[in-house]
RNA sequence: GCGGGCGUGGCGGAAUCGGUAGACGCAACGGACUUAAAAUCCGUCGGGAGUGAUCCCGUGCCGGUUCGAGUCCGGCCGCCCGCACCA
């Protein structure tokens, strides 16, 4: 008998998985008849220590990858680092280090513990993105996207981060805030390079519905972003003299052109242009500040007062001769969405029936729910529902669809406008002023204009000499590095001195590991056979930037000819975040769990502060974060437990999609599993005993066979917390079990299967167990345990027996029992019959395996 | 405001085909071992009534469908997530 140290097992295992280097991918050639699987989990940016979050987010991926290689599959599971970025030229400003030497070192850190938690990686596919040999390959496959016309340049107000000093997306800003810094955003005025993601909005949107091992939630959230609607864009013409540059009419977009003849006024935007050529009277001044001041909080659009102007423009109605309605300036019209004109249908909008009512504005009811009659009138709620239309001339007793179609037929004829599908998504804006990203390959020439680095001078590689001692891009003050000849006229000129934004880096890294030693960006026959991922693992927060752009890139490097597919990810897990209790000290600062000793008087809780011996007031369970100081170091964890237990509880304690609760007592009941199961393996005598007891032995047997049947299916539907709860079942049932009676061959085998089910969730555990076995091979080699469907099925089972619904007893039943042989024995059993006595059996429901119910009355 | 999801013991969660509600784990409680504690082992563990067999109640609330509802339908209440005056 020995314990189970897992000190001493985990590192000798990794060491023999190392030296027969048993992961290592298969080329195409190699893996026969074997089918490609690649899973991926969401490679980690390189801040130097790993956190809880990745052991589960890896765990989970390893689990799959072990899975499907001892099924039968060719995995590729490769790890890489995300590496650019601002927290390196952070911590150049603060501590002097270069972002270089400060990323690579902490590379190395997380890849020894990564390494550490034994995950089945083929690591000679490792690269990280500010490796020369990526970020040059992606300067390649831009200049295809500027050849193919997907890369632009233009002027543009930006978001503007004071204090990362750097231009961001629109969905880098959140609640006006930079999403990193979280400092207010800033508008200002720059040329910047842009990505038409716009040109595959369509495809965008329509591929979501090919995505279906996506979890909804994140196809709901991508389709929202792109925001495709369909309208009619059209002019109004003035009613009088049409003010400077309008004499076109002023254009506006509507999804609801069936409603025109309900139309009750037409709205612009307080930053329209048409604003500009108004006679500036201090009360339009006035009211434009008003509208300037409406925050931009919740709170205030939630409660926020429709505001209007009225210009005294008055236009003219498409389709009512001689009727013309009122311009309004209103602040609920948003410049940067269609045209930032509309025209208000109060009956069937709620904001322009709030604002109709407002300022005493015409009501006109123009579609009929269905039911109603044509004295419908609408009070203080606007109709938004299904219904035919009425008050309209020629679209009347149409419904909504046919009258759209017609409305937008008649507004074409009258060549006023056209039918128009726009969308909320905008162009990606790459351009960042900053050192440590990927240098954008291009020279601005006096002459030539912008000129694309030639292939022969690729990469552009960052200068190692920079200084970060004041704000600002080095790249752009550096003495050098920047001063180039023009290739086509060679006339002194500049270097782009802007790097992508790290978005970029990692929209193309899942293709580049299928050939991470190309020279050119993808090797197309690697990434023919590999692509698409199978399973990419990774956290909700990336549902839209992430996963959209990596969808953007793979369409845009489709149209470029590097990659045979248009979606990167055919099935995608988000799994959910480690949370942990918080503690707060009277002085109100939050400490640190392990400075905490919680102690328990029946079902109240208590928690003294170590260190002080203070009370601490127990807090909310929330998301591990430092600023919350809730959170648990792994390198403690593994040295206390080891790194199968940690494994097994991040697995095993909630459905992987849910946050998971992080708890002492959680842990220690996972590394009390891993002992209990070495302890079964232990528990093997040296020769063979002959089963004494065939009914125990063929028990043994039963729960093995369950088990592969159960675990499997729980692996394959990602319900790794189910699975794992039929394996302490298993276990419980094997520590119950007594060699004496049942024998070794039974033992053995059950044991066998043991290893091979917990394989993918305690990897060094389990092949500890297949060793004391007397396999020689490795179990990260073996096959999956296949079962016996006759022994993964009992041939007796439990029926509850009914009466009116009600619970009144269970039978043992043979399989293949016929119905009557079932009703003759319910009808023996003692309460059953008590139930029965006195009333007359209307109805007998059997429903063989599940349930025998009598209907009395 | 719009869209989506979720409400089950003291806690995390099972029961995903409408068929035994509470698997498995944690915590708690009782006992064994120990000088003692930890560890380990045995047992109890939704609420109520009863010595007991057994019975009643119970999956956020109200109602419906059904032989049968945690599961399906309608209406509320609460919590979480996403988007946000998107025409």
């Amino acid at each position: 008998m020995s314990r189970y140290n897992p000190k001493e097992t985990e590192p000798r295992q990794r060491k023999r998985w190392d030296d027969a280097n048993v992961f290592r991918t298969r080329s195409p050639s190699e893996a026969g008849d074997r089918p490609k699987y690649y899973v991926l989990e969401m490679f980690p940016y390189p801040s130097g220590r790993i956190h809880m979050g990745h052991v589960r987010n890896y765990a989970m991926g390893d689990l799959v990858a072990r899975f499907k290689r001892a099924r039968g599959f060719n995995v590729l599971h490769p790890m890489g680092w995300d590496a650019f970025g601002m927290p390196a030229e952070n911590a150049a400003m603060e501590r002097g280090i270069h972002p270089k030497g400060w990323t690579y070192d902490n590379i190395a850190n997380m890849r020894a513990q990564l390494q550490q938690l034994g995950l089945s990686i083929d690591w000679s596919r490792e690269f990280a993105t500010c490796d020369t040999t990526y970020y040059g390959q992606q300067q390649k496959w831009f200049l295809d996207l500027l050849k193919h016309d997907l890369v632009y340049r233009k002027e543009s107000t930006v978001n503007w981060d004071p204090v990362d000093n750097t231009v961001l997306a629109n969905e880098q800003v959140i609640d006006g805030r930079g999403w990193r810094s979280g400092a207010l955003v800033e508008k200002k005025k720059l040329t910047q390079w842009f990505l038409k993601i716009t040109q595959y909005a369509d495809d965008l949107t329509e591929g979501l519905e090919t995505l279906d091992r996506w979890p909804d939630k994140v196809r709901l959230m991508q389709s929202n972003w792109i925001g495709r609607s369909k309208g009619l864009k059209f002019k109004f013409a003035f009613a009088d003299q049409a003010p400077e540059g309008f004499s076109d009419g002023l254009e506006v977009y509507t999804t609801r052109p069936d409603t025109l003849f309900g139309a009750g006024f037409v709205g612009i935007a307080a930053d329209h242009p048409l604003v500009k050529s108004l006679p500036q009277t201090p009360e339009l001044e006035a009211f434009l500040a008003e509208v300037k001041k409406g925050g931009t909080t919740q709170e205030e659009i939630d409660t926020g007062e429709k505001l209007g102007f009225n210009t005294g423009l008055k236009v003219a109605h498409p389709f009512k001769a001689g009727e013309t309605l009122d311009v309004w300036i209103a602040n609920f019209i948003l410049m940067d969405y269609g045209t930032g004109a509309i025209f208000g249908c109060p009956a069937h909008d709620q904001r322009d029936l709030d604002f109709a009512r407002k300022y005493d504005l015409p009501v006109v009811e123009v579609v009929l729910p269905p039911n109603a009659d044509d004295s419908f009138k609408v009070e203080n709620e606007a109709y938004t529902g299904l219904g035919t239309l009425f008050n309209s001339d020629f679209l009347n007793g149409l419904d909504i669809e046919a009258a759209k179609a017609e409305a937008i037929a008649r507004i074409e004829a009258a060549d006023a406008g056209q039918g128009a599908t726009i969308y909320r998504l905008r162009d990606w804006g790459v351009s960042r002023q900053r050192y440590w990203g990927c240098p954008i390959p291009v020279i601005h020439c006096d002459d030539c204009g912008v000129v694309p680095v030639p292939d022969d001078q690729l990469p552009v590689s960052l200068p190692e000499d920079v200084t970060f001692d004041v704000p600002g891009n080095p790249l752009d003050r550096h003495p050098t590095w920047k001063h180039v000849n023009c290739p086509t006229c060679n006339k002194a000129a500049r270097r782009e001195t802007d790097t992508l934004d790290t978005f970029v880096d990692s929209s193309w890294y899942f293709a580049r590991f299928t050939s991470p030693h190309s020279n050119q960006p993808i090797d197309k026959a690697a990434a023919d056979y590999w692509l698409p991922v199978d399973q990419y693992i990774g956290g909700i927060e990336h549902a839209i930037l992430h996963l959209l752009y990596s969808r953007f890139i793979t369409r845009a490097l489709h149209t470029c000819g590097y990659l045979s597919v248009k979606e990167p990810f055919a099935g995608l897990f988000t799994q959910g975040m480690l949370t942990h209790e918080t503690y707060k000290a009277p002085g109100g600062e939050w400490v640190d769990p392990s400075d905490v000793d919680i102690t328990t008087e029946g079902d109240k809780r208590k928690a003294v502060r170590l260190s002080t011996g203070e009370d601490l007031k127990i807090g909310d369970i929330e998301k591990m974060s430092k600023s919350k100081k809730n959170v648990v170091a792994p390198e403690d964890i593994f040295q206390t437990y080891g790194v199968d237990a940690a494994r097994l509880f991040v697995l095993s304690n909630s459905p992987p999609e849910r946050d998971v609760q992080w708890t002492t007592g959680g842990v220690e009941g996972s590394w009390r599993f891993t002992s209990n199961v070495w302890a079964e393996f232990d528990r093997l005598p040296e020769g063979d005993v002959a089963a004494t007891d065939e009914a125990a032995a063929l028990e043994l047997r039963k729960a093995a066979h369950k088990a592969i049947k159960a675990v499997t299916e729980g692996f394959e539907a990602f319900r790794f917390n189910s699975a794992i709860a039929k394996l302490y079942e298993f276990v419980n049932t094997l520590r119950a079990s007594d060699i004496a009676k049942t024998g070794t061959d039974a033992r053995r085998e059950a044991l066998t299967i043991l290893a091979g089910l917990i394989a993918p969730i305690t990897p060094h555990l389990a092949e500890e167990g297949w060793a004391r076995l007397g396999y020689e091979s490795l179990i990260a080699e073996a096959d999956w345990p296949a079962f016996d469907p006759a022994l993964a099925q009992d041939d007796v089972y439990v029926l509850p027996v009914q009466v009116n619904g009600k619970k009144r007893g269970e039978l043992s039943v043979r399989i293949g029992a016929s119905e009557d042989e079932i009703r003759q024995m319910a009808l023996e059993d003692e309460t059953v019959k008590r139930h029965l006595e006195g009333v007359t059996v209307r109805k007998v429901i059997v429903v063989p395996n599940r349930i025998l119910n009598f209907v009395v009355g």
